[in-house]
DNA sequence: CAGCACCATCGATGCGCATCGACGATGCGA
DNA sequence: TCGCATCGTCGATGCGCATCGATGGTGCTG
């Protein structure tokens, strides 16, 4: 757009990046001698090393990250393949997005954004591309295509879930399935021998989303062995809704169970007008992040989000860095933790 | 990691990732011809593209994106500088991500993630390093220094917000003032003279983003026009969450108007509990997306970040392909429209 | 005072691709 | 029949950096 005159002795002189060679010039060093200042992989004397430090900071140079992978074999990328319709909340897949960027940012590496639209081709592309050295898949699928990639393709992957055939990947993710026991069990201490589940979408289900069946696998598990009986309902912001509204805030003689996969406002609100109180006249549990459940004062099981992305990044960067072998650490959990809230009397 | 043995005559054959030579190879033509099909910048027989696009098929070739990038002069990568501790809604922010990347990919381009910590000088960053061609800054302030930077920097630069100092820099945003205005109008119509307004958190006012005082403009115009007086309240997640609740919830003789800047789920829940019912013993508008305001039922208007973001990428690509000046269209506005629904009585 | 080890730096090379100029082949008209 | 334009392909080059081997210089020991 601009023409720099400062010509230097040239005909005209295009305002130009710097390159490490110029940086080079301007210290009067070579240009590996710069090379080595920045990646500190060979001793450098305090005064060189301040010469092209300053040079630096002079020319504002900053490495070519392009020609930094094609020389270096690495991009200092990752990758975060990503559902953008969130299947689950926006909000929770926001924090493990922040939480693997801060962490990837501590260590210079950027992070590039994949979205789940383009299936097991994204997975190929950004590992054959040489687009970045490892990557994250958030939300896999029960049975999922881009879990068999992930043991095929040339760069670290881990995957956030517990997908079914999930051997010799790396898989890491909330226990669903002990949230779901934790939940159903509370409100078993409760004396409740029959609770009203508001599950997931039809769709959601219908996805194959792997903590769907983990979950209820652990809610079904607890069931059976406290003598508990679940009615499944569709929930709120379904077709069924109003329903399953009637059936939930339908009057009982005594306090009755309810167990919520998401803090459905809807739910709450039907409850209240039909003058059933959380805590008092109905028992309420759900699974929720501490924000919604204090929102709503909901017992509720968080699913942690935050220590789930510190478990990925770790084992991610250890990955990257040799440090642990792929595959090994298959199906690690973060486990549940309930806290209680208004919605449910004391045991 | 695993030895391939097919040794093609040579000693040892680590698994390696093909490059364009050896698709050339493979093909019988040279790699530039290679080069020439992926990217039809010459003219190719039918016989040659066939037997070079077989090649990369059975080689399953993916290009270099580093080695693009250092000798094609373009990364085929936008930068999305985000806020990941959403101020306005993760859903909302979300939304632009989804339209921006399925933008991008339409194009094949990718989506680099810089996170707004880094500042003014995540931004340098990234151009400077030639990560991107091209970057969206999501959430400036009302003065943000990145603004100041999108001048100096050498790539296309779209802002989305309004900032007082955009002079000179593509920006676009919803029409924030409009929405104000059109929502203490609504109230106006509904014949009342007063309304509390419920805000945003005093931090996110502190944070100087762009967008609550261009509201904040609209609506107090709007009210000064029609003699409406604006009793601004904290919002309900802040500390002072009960004094507002309690102003807000007062008994009235007759109708009030309430204003939202969010769809506050605990001021709804706290208006029923106190037997007060929108659209009829009060009339609430708010500021919300659709889904939120679907949700509770509020006549709203939504702040359309899929219109915006639609005019962000059509400015970004229009900038990166030389189709538009930079800073021309500055301060583009979305407008605002109200959608009625049952919290308030029809006029 | 000679010899050696080691430290700091340099020069050369190649990563994989896009691009430019060159050039052979083909088709056309005269 | 030959000359010339056009089309399709090739070879060479360089993008900016990391890395390897080489080398000059310094301090040390015997």
């Amino acid at each position: 757009m601009r023409i720099d005159d400062e010509s230097s002795g040239d005909v005209t002189d295009v305002a130009k990046v710097p390159t490490s060679a110029d940086v080079a010039r301007e210290a009067g060093v070579s240009q590996s001698t710069v090379s080595y200042v920045m990646s500190g992989k060979r001793p450098i004397s305090s005064t060189t090393r301040r010469r092209v430090e300053e040079a630096i900071a002079r020319l504002t140079y900053e490495p070519h990250a392009g020609a930094r992978a094609l020389a270096g074999h690495r991009t200092s990328t990752i990758a975060i393949v990503m559902p953008l319709r969130p299947t689950s909340s926006a909000q929770r897949l926001m924090t493990f997005v922040e939480e693997i960027t801060l962490a990837a940012r501590e260590r210079d590496y950027d992070v590039l954004l994949v979205t789940a639209d383009e299936g097991p081709a994204g997975l190929r592309r950004v590992v054959g591309r040489s687009l970045c050295d490892a990557v994250v898949v958030m939300e896999v699928g029960t049975t999922d295509e881009r879990v068999t990639i992930a043991r095929e393709v040339r760069a670290p992957v881990v995957v956030v879930g517990i997908p079914e055939d999930g051997d010799g990947v790396d898989c890491l993710d909330f226990d669903f399935a002990g949230a779901g026991r934790l939940l159903v069990e509370e409100l078993a201490d409760l004396g409740h021998r029959a609770v009203d589940v508001v599950g997931w979408d039809p769709d959601v289900v219908a996805d194959g989303y792997n903590y769907v069946p983990r979950f209820t696998r652990g809610a079904t598990s607890a069931a059976e062995d406290r003598g508990v009986e679940l009615r499944w309902h569709l929930p709120a912001d379904a077709p069924g809704l109003r329903t399953t509204l009637e059936q939930v805030c339908a009057p009982r003689p005594e306090p009755h169970g309810l167990l919520l996969v998401r803090a459905f406002p809807e739910v709450l609100r039907s409850l209240s007008e039909h003058g059933l109180r959380p805590g008092r006249d109905v028992d309420v549990v759900a699974l929720a992040s501490d924000t919604e459940a204090q929102a709503h004062d909901l017992t509720a099981t968080a699913t942690r989000p935050r220590e789930v992305s510190r478990r990925v990044t770790a084992r991610l960067f250890a990955l990257i860095d040799g440090d642990a072998v792929p595959g090994r650490a298959a199906a690690e959990t973060v486990p549940a933790e309930l806290v209680r809230r208004g919605s449910t009397r004391r045991p």
